[in-house]
DNA sequence: GATGAATGAGATTTCATTCAT
DNA sequence: TATGAATGAAATCTCATTCAT
């Protein structure tokens, strides 16, 4: 490829950056369902049509989101994994990740909710594929610290397949945060604080994984 | 009310009811999102506008929908209970139905998901709030179960407040079965099959209950 | 059907005549080719998307003026053969009434012409099949009036079948007009004036049909 | 000019010639409505942009081929007339050769057609002028012919300005041929035969030149 | 020159929702 | 009450044409 070609290259793929920006942006401020993609045209400074050139949708663009969101997640687990040596700890720090990683960016969890509901059909070359791949790579990082966790003793080494724990894992912190998020006032009426909720799943969770040391 | 009035409610009631037919079995055949109003108009065999008369736009006609799934999903919770007599086998017990539940009616635990996943602006008479009530009745079963097997010894006493727990094992087995719902492709993937995680995160979660007397 | 019933199909029909006005005074001002559905609307003031409930499409809108134009050629036609007693003269007073029509409703002729120069698809119930007919309407006239002039002696009665000859008139007088419309300027440069031209065209028409009696 | 810009300019022809190639296949496919300029710069297999080197705009492009479609058309016409002696025989010769050039290039005579239905803008280095140049030549040629039957005696002395008469013709043969190529089935439902109608329109054109010899 | 990217305009469609009767 | 008509907002899509390199 020529030097041309590639510089082609990169400046298409800043475009494309410009516009997921842009819908993030506004996604974060309003919420996926009410963005427009004029609004979205018009705060990346573009053509409504080239927005299609890039996206074949609008859900594509959302897939698009997911993609940063999933990465962004993925980093924050590998953080969360960083800072602590056994894997207990560590998984245990991937699941409080996620709960900030929920609050911090509210949109991005909102991403992974709607694309965790909704069942792939895998075109090739979407984004919504690539979407997939990332989520992979995040749960890959779940599951490699949950070897380590059995390797050194510190979960339960009949906790079963990693990958199985790790999804099961995923699941569960999920569920507690979807409900955390969307449901707040209905827990507050049964008394119950987020801080305390997310806390006490946590625990929960890490009980689940440490020997029965009595 | 004179027996004419009373009649009329009873009109009112039975075209509400016929509404709600036609609008849950489209959602049942094709997913919420593809419904239009037009089509629940034409399948209950009167005209668009009426339908804002009975619902004041197209989501309250999906709360209402959620209030049967809700009632539905309790009569189920109730059925579960019923057939154990430890606590701790009915909070299993509950969570089985949950999943069976998700099977036999995806569309009902669909709208489920969607109100969890949405938060309440708990406009007074609306079916969102009515939706809300019947989630704080079926989370009541679980709550009776558990508080059931705190009391007769088969669930831990120190898992802490009984509500607390409850919605913690809510959050924990929907985010369960939303992941096996909509990505058992992706699982499959990973050499996970649904019958097993389910079967897996069961029994994480009687093990999360259960003292640790070995 | 009931009077309500009969009411609402008056206050359709008028809508649809707003529309078609609205698209014809644009149609006269700046041509078909540069009048949007959006200044048809406007103009109409209803919402674009109405203009789709009266008409499939762009296409089916000027085909609805094009009835509108057919219907006046045949009126003016009517008048035409009023005016005179032997068929020839009829068929003469057509020809000239088809030209003065031209020069008073030019986006009248406009429409004649793009619906003389596309081959029909009759799909029923589209405005282009009622255009068909108008069409054949209009001919049916000149077709009596060649049947009359043979039957009085003012055409020759050797001239063939009046239906043959009565659509080969059409075609040399609409050929005359639209060259006399879209090209004077050229037709001056030849030392061709617009009047001569049609008066020239019509003497040759006229010599046409008359016997060769001296 | 030195031998290289000679080069230069022949390359630029080529590259021209190419182009109206492309278009030209592609409207005699299509029709020229459904030819994009997309279309044309892949078959010609250059880049869209270019063909804005070489063609103002679309229409342009369209005046081109009709450029090309007139310079047939004389051909056509030079060899019908080369066939025969008479002036009034090559008259008819002439009608007759537009009638299968029709045929032959159906696309042609839409060129034809559009260029006749719509005025000219006569920007000086046009297409659209070259066209108009093509268009009197092509009439020229008819010019001639009638020139040549007044002088020998096959055409009517009293028949007026040849000019004039030659335009008159055109107009006629173009109203037939235009009739019978868009609406044939409609001719086909009033029991008339495209064949037979062109012999029709000859014989009355042919009689229209022809003395009157008793 | 030649090209890929971008624009702007307009057609069309689809809905949820509201209005007038 | 009911209903047909109407609206307004968006999503798409398709082009001709122009721009920057």
């Amino acid at each position: 490829m020529s030097y041309i070609a590639e510089r082609r290259e990169e400046e298409k793929e800043r475009r494309r950056a410009e516009i997921v920006d842009a819908a993030e942006r506004l996604y974060a401020e309003k919420g996926w369902d009410s963005v427009t993609m004029d609004q979205v045209a018009k705060r990346a400074r573009l053509s409504r049509a080239l927005l299609y050139v890039y996206f074949r949708d609008r859900d594509e663009l959302q897939f698009a989101i997911g993609e940063r969101a999933l990465e962004m997640l993925r980093m924050r687990f590998l953080e969360a994994v960083a800072q602590h040596g056994r894997g207990l700890d560590q998984v245990e720090a991937i699941g409080r990740a996620y709960m900030r990683y929920a609050q911090d960016f509210p949109h991005y969890f909102d991403v992974c909710a709607r694309f965790q509901a909704h069942s792939v059909s895998p075109e090739p070359g979407s984004n919504e594929g690539a979407c997939a791949v990332k989520g992979d790579q995040a749960i890959a990082v779940v599951v490699e610290a949950i070897r380590a966790g059995i390797a050194d003793g510190s979960i339960r080494s009949d906790i079963g397949d990693p990958g199985l724990y790790a999804v099961t894992l995923w699941a569960f912190t999920h569920g507690v945060i979807q409900l955390a998020t969307a449901k707040s006032a209905d827990l507050a009426r049964f008394g119950i604080a987020i801080p305390d909720f997310s806390e006490y799943a946590l625990s929960l969770l890490r009980a689940l994984g440490s020997p029965r040391t009595g």
